[in-house]
DNA sequence: CGGCAGGGTTCCTTCAGGGAACTCTGGGTG
DNA sequence: CACCCAGAGTTCCCTGAAGGAACCCTGCCG
């Protein structure tokens, strides 16, 4: 595809994109998450070219997203998250009452998710992460900060995320 | 790219890619979100082919996440955020959470958040829309919901979401 | 009436995804 | 010991999407 690397942008959208932005890659997530962590039961699952899978699974163990694991003697493994990876899941968690909310129609929601701690079927909502109110996209400002490409004094808003 | 398309799948991560999945997608959305609501504008910006920015903001009209509105009398016209691609803007919220968090670095992050509510620079995070408390992919169970393509009675863990 | 700017379209080239076949490793079976 | 097998890749060819540059169309403006 020669596909634009967004790396280089400063922008933490861009950056993010440029570890789970390539095609597949959030599904093969999503599987692993849900406890398809080997080779063969991604690609069964997902129905995806084993070349492709190859090289998302290294990219993703490249930026520290999963961790590939041996469980055999024989060259086996699974992939498992780390830490970081866990941390994505949310944002497939977001993806998920999205989708469910504007594009499930009749059916309903393919899954649902039980939360832990108040036991009520439920969805995830950005709330904010210091006083813990609800955080929308309409009740926030956006500002430079210390990573902007903006020399301070300069510009005013910024497209960078 | 010959891209399977995911919206046959009974999975709202999925459908939700098949709407914003394709690349440059998030970055035009987040964009608009800045206020660079014109193609000349994005097109600068992001420093994007104009066929496929064409492609990609046909695509987001077509799904009812921008909406095309004429400025002048002339054929100009500028691109809005729906409600529904309103909603969107908060898995890019979310982005930046992760990207700030793991991708940043020395610099810090590109852009910061005010909310409204406290005034205070801070960040989303998943709570639970029934009780108000964190939810984060290790606080939840995943159940089969009634769109899943699983007939009741079969089936156990789903990897749909 | 010629220029101009916004917003696309067309065309060509290159490279990434799809798909199928092949390989490599090391255990299990007769 | 020879053969088979399963998991996990790797190789190869084909197609189609992204990049990039040039071209076009519309209507105001001097």
């Amino acid at each position: 595809m020669q596909r634009t690397n967004y790396s280089e942008m400063a922008c933490s959208i861009a950056r993010t994109l440029d570890v789970i932005g390539e095609p597949w890659s959030p599904l093969i997530l999503r599987d692993v998450s849900a406890g398809f962590t080997r080779f063969e039961q991604i690609q069964a699952d997902l129905g995806i070219s084993r070349k492709v899978l190859t090289e998302r699974l290294n990219h993703l163990v490249d930026h520290g997203i999963l961790e590939r694991r041996p469980y055999d003697r024989r060259p086996r493994h699974e992939y498992v998250l780390t830490a970081k990876g866990t941390e994505l899941i949310t944002l497939l968690m977001v993806m998920v009452a999205w989708g469910d909310k504007w594009l499930a129609g009749e059916a309903g929601p393919p899954v649902l998710y039980r939360h832990h701690a108040c036991h009520e079927i439920s969805h995830v909502e950005p709330h904010c992460s210091h006083c813990g109110e609800p955080m929308r996209p309409q009740d926030v400002d956006v500002l430079p900060g210390p990573g902007s490409a903006v020399p301070p004094g300069l510009g005013t808003a910024v497209p960078a995320r």
